[in-house]
DNA sequence: TATAATTAGATTGTGCACAACTTAATCGTC
DNA sequence: GACGATTAAGTTGTGCACAATCTAATTATA
């Protein structure tokens, strides 16, 4: 199936494109807290679970240390996060969120209401949606654990 | 609705994670023929269209110049392609394929069917993916259009 | 027809994504 | 307890994405 060379028919290039405009979408929204798109998904998994490690962190996201290295470090000069090695395991490195950090949720919790609120899209349609992403990635998963 | 700030509630993430690890699946499939996931995409457009200049380029992949000037040169590099300034209008740029850049589709027009084989899914699902991706888009699209 | 405004493309600077590698700590096995 | 393997985090290098700025060519307008 879908052998077309076609630029538009191929799913890769909807994806790519559609992620990259909704990133541009969260742009304007997430400047007053002066955060990036990435450094805003680092103080989503802070705000829900404080004190994890890098590891856990990258876990989340899916990136490495070669991408979160340089990100948690421009988030600490901004005061929000802060670096502890824990005693019990000295190779790990325990981020926490400073008071500036904390206070900061406060602000975001209104970038999800902006954001669907922009989309201009309903509470079963947006669901829908989440679950096809949701299972893209699945049959991405599948694929890696079947052959990769 | 979607007030939630936790992190895979939120549909960007969704979006963003699966386009990454879209990508990811692509890279193994795309080194054979020495292309990043980017420069496959300006080379599915010339593929498409050949003799287009950067403008036109930019206006199918939405990039700027600041990211197409420096993959284009790459792609010169690789012999794939090459660049003539019109006669017409002097400003313009037009890109044209090489021997080598037009060869190389032969090879090309095996990606899709690989990746859909792995992503193992049936032609209706396919197609009401590409239909939400683009739904997506036409959204932001509207919201821009409304008040950005 | 001067000149102001616009346009195409390139350059510079910042930040993300990721592969490859390094260092230091921990774990497993003997 | 010694030592090879593994693991966490960081560093380096490459390439993308995009804002801001620059140059040169074109178009619009006074």
């Amino acid at each position: 199936m879908k052998s077309s060379l076609t630029l538009e028919q191929q799913i890769c290039f909807q994806l790519y494109t559609a992620s990259k405009e909704l990133t541009r979408l969260y742009r304007p929204i997430l400047a007053p807290l002066n955060l990036t798109y990435s450094q805003y998904l680092v103080m989503l998994v802070l705000w829900e679970e404080d004190n994890i490690d890098m590891k856990q962190l990258g876990d989340r996201l899916t990136l490495d240390s070669g991408t979160l290295s340089p990100l948690v470090k421009r988030l600490m000069q901004l005061d929000y996060v802060e670096k502890i090695r824990a005693t019990d395991d000295e190779r790990r490195v325990v981020l926490s969120l400073t008071p500036v950090g904390s206070a900061l949720r406060e602000q975001a919790e209104e970038v999800p209401l902006k954001v669907s609120g922009m989309l201009n899209i309903d509470e079963a349609t947006y669901v829908a949606y989440m679950e096809m992403l949701i299972d893209i990635k699945a049959r991405l998963r599948d694929f890696r654990e079947r052959e990769g």
